[in-house]
DNA sequence: CGTGTTTTTTACCATTTGGTAAAGCCACGA
DNA sequence: TCGTGGCTTTACCAAATGGTAAAAAACACG
């Protein structure tokens, strides 16, 4: 039998999946898969509740496709970590990167968090297909360095772990900072400066 | 008029409000506010419904009452930072204090990082007038040891904060960590060792 | 235009959820 | 043994929530 033609999306359809799937983001990054509704998410979109419905196969099925798309984009920085380039210069990189998502994309970033802290429950398998085999090359790819002496020897796992709490902090607690650092520009700036100078002295070779 | 009298609760009420406040933090703690049910509390405490009304004034009631109890313990470790003591042990001790807590009450963390993430609506309050009023005297303690050439120069801002990044982060990712590092023992020494050589390298002084 | 298809709305529905009312239970002192 | 007051349960309820059915509206296109 012949393979099922899936209809390529209209117009109208990219467009109204666009403003769902950004209205769900802001919706389930702030409450949670449980804790958010369908009805807010349709009034973030601009759109009746069983127009959503007609877009998406259900409030699960919004958060899978966005749980999907996240897990794509979130990875992309570590995977730009280049074998090539000068070590250390290739994880303080990282780390821009890393810093400057959560500067851009704090909902998503929150959005990944609360699926973590729950459990995963939607994400497990993800985590376990396509985060654990990165991350073990990367892993490997440091422990390299550091056996060269490119690199100050330490854990590598540690290492990146570190690095993503680190920069992720800010935007998932981003409340909490904004009430202990008011001036936000300054914040992102010593933020920033205050990271990168950590990693160096951590990974600069030769302590 | 007098004072109304509260009278002190029976050995019962103690007993089953503890019950309730450890049922509600497994519950809670997982799902956050708006996604946990009375039902799920009152089958993890092992009472029914309305039995949870009857020693707490509602939902609401019982997650004020758990970040309540949270808001004291968690600043208890900042707290003992001790303007007496010798610099660089002080904060690594206080590190040290911040990766007990992660895991021995990732619960707690767990609780307030969603209490945060989601925009911190009951707690803002505490993190104003209890949170800030700390932070902003034990940074103007650690700025006085860096002016004194005991610690390496920083934004104590920014040390502070990246100390709770990495302590809370095993706490709040527990599910992801697992999947990358699966020996948990190992983990957790390996964490350790980590987290205090990083501040020991960005705080040792003269670098 | 007119017609077939896509998109949107209106009116529902069953279940879940936070919460209440009121009766029953139980320990304990008189 | 009886009553009294604290504790617990059963039986509910109104609102919210995820989702459906079907008609109406908007659109594409010959």
């Amino acid at each position: 039998m012949p393979a099922p033609v899936e209809k390529k999306p209209s117009r109208i359809q990219i467009r109204n999946r666009k403003k769902i799937m950004d209205a769900a983001l802001d919706v389930f990054s702030q409450h949670g898969f449980r804790g958010a509704t369908l009805d807010q998410i349709a009034e973030a979109a601009g759109m009746s509740k069983p127009n959503l419905i007609y877009y998406f196969d259900g409030k699960e099925a919004i958060h899978v496709a966005l749980l999907n798309a996240l897990m794509t984009e979130w990875l992309d920085p570590l995977r730009e970590l280049d074998a090539e380039g000068d070590p250390l210069e290739e994880i303080l990189g990282y780390v821009r990167r890393k810093m400057e998502m959560s500067r851009q994309f704090p909902r998503e970033s929150r959005l990944f968090a609360i699926e973590i802290i729950q459990g995963a429950p939607r994400m497990l398998p993800h985590l376990k297909s396509d985060l654990k085999p990165l991350f073990d090359e990367k892993c490997a790819l440091i422990a390299g360095w550091m056996e060269a002496g490119k690199l100050a020897s330490q854990d590598p796992q540690q290492l990146i772990m570190s690095i993503w709490a680190l920069t992720q902090h800010f935007a998932d607690f981003d409340t909490q900072v904004r009430v202990l650092v008011p001036d936000e520009a300054a914040g992102w700036e010593a933020a920033n400066a205050h990271v990168e100078t950590t990693f160096k002295a951590i990974l600069t070779p030769q302590g």
